[in-house]
DNA sequence: GTGCATGTTGTAGAAAGATG
DNA sequence: CATCTTTCTACAACATGCAC
């Protein structure tokens, strides 16, 4: 199979070099010039399906990639979407990642991701000319000067999920709150009364605190345990959780992240805590390990993967009207207002939570 | 050394041209 | 006159050549 066509690149020095395919050697080969290569292949109208098939196949046979850089030189469009892989842990972002990866391509758009931080991988984005930027930051998170330096360079648009916000971009937010809310709910429909959670201060313990309060759970300050700086669990908070006497010991726990599982797993083992026998537990983020990982599948709370993918490229691919404008609005502020969603976590009962026998 | 004109890349699209 | 093909040019950024 022919992969490169030989051609000499510089005249003067009459060597010939190794050059990529292109349309041209196509056009040569089919006996037909360029921009009806261009049509055949980019099903545009105005080229015969004998001599279409026939290039198509010429195309096969060479092996032929088109340049994107030319093309985007002349569409001035990417039809790109750029990834900022942030520094999260655990599998909740890998599954994200590739759910987003499959929207994209459904759409016939292309897709890259940079593991440079924030500013620097705007910064490759601008020279490669991607002109839609996903990029996964929770709330509180601000930019940093020379992000926002790098960003007004950036001819395009940008999306933020995970709940931070800036002037201009789309947004995705997740209702954490409430999705801890609903675990707490659950929990208490099965009868639970002593609920330990495993998490940091935000707006998950927030739900979980309102929960708490609503169902009228009891209450003991030693329930919240705060994730250490390293984001694992303390040992001894957990050891201590599990020494209190029986009618003190929590009946069920949930922990807000994923992230953090296994090394709680390696702890119930030791202490022999059988899930949910003595333990009934609740995870946040639905990945698909999580049936797997213990004997019983385990019961989730989480966004719907599959959905924030599909939202995210949604709005980055311009398929959704941008927001709404409002009465005090300018058109101005309207237009550069962006897209805001927010979604809901979805609870996912598994075999991991279990009704308490009413004593 | 400076400043300007021209050429280079691969592709798409408008407009003109050729064919039956 | 319809259908298909060709010619020409723009696109952005940089390299090269040449006159001053």
């Amino acid at each position: 199979m022919l992969r490169y066509s030989i051609r000499s690149r510089n005249n003067s020095r009459k060597e010939a070099v190794l050059v990529r395919v292109t349309v041209k050697d196509i056009a040569k080969l089919a006996g037909v010039t360029q921009p009806t290569v261009s049509k055949a292949l980019n099903n545009e109208p105005g080229v015969s399906e004998e001599t279409r098939m026939r290039i198509l196949s010429i195309a096969k046979e060479l092996n032929y990639v088109p340049n994107l850089a030319a093309k985007r030189l002349v569409t001035r469009q990417s039809n790109c979407i750029g990834l900022i892989w942030p520094r999260i842990e655990g599998l909740f972002y890998f599954h994200l990642c590739h759910a987003i990866e499959r929207e994209v391509t459904k759409r016939g758009l292309t897709f890259l991701i940079s593991v440079a931080n924030p500013a620097e991988a705007v910064h490759t984005f601008n020279e490669h000319f991607v002109d839609r930027v996903l990029f996964w930051e929770a709330s509180g998170w601000a930019p940093d000067m020379r992000f926002v330096k790098e960003m007004e360079a950036f001819q395009g648009e940008l999306l933020l999920m995970g709940g931070a916000s800036l002037p201009g971009a789309h947004r995705i937010d997740i209702d954490r709150k409430a999705g801890i809310y609903k675990a707490v709910q659950h929990l208490a429909q099965l009868g639970h009364r002593k609920i330990t959670y495993i998490g940091n201060p935000n707006d998950k313990l927030n739900g979980y605190m309102q929960g708490m309060f609503e169902f009228g759970m009891e209450h003991h300050p030693d329930y919240f345990i705060k994730r250490g700086i390293d984001g694992k669990a303390p040992e001894q908070a957990i050891q201590g959780l599990f020494a209190r006497p029986a009618s003190e010991r929590p009946t069920a726990l949930i922990i807000d992240s994923q992230g953090m599982l296994f090394q709680m797993l390696k702890w119930f083992r030791k202490l022999r805590v059988s899930i949910p026998d003595d333990l009934s537990l609740i995870v946040y983020d639905d990945v698909p390990e999580l049936e797997d990982v213990l004997d019983v599948p385990l019961t989730t709370v989480g966004p719907n993967i599959g959905e924030l993918a599909r939202r995210a490229v949604e709005i980055l691919a311009g398929e959704l009207p941008a927001g709404q404008a409002t009465d005090t609005d300018s058109k101005e502020q309207a237009l550069s207002r962006g897209v805001e969603l927010v979604i809901e976590p979805v609870l996912t009962v598994r075999q991991s939570t279990k009704s308490l026998p009413v004593s």
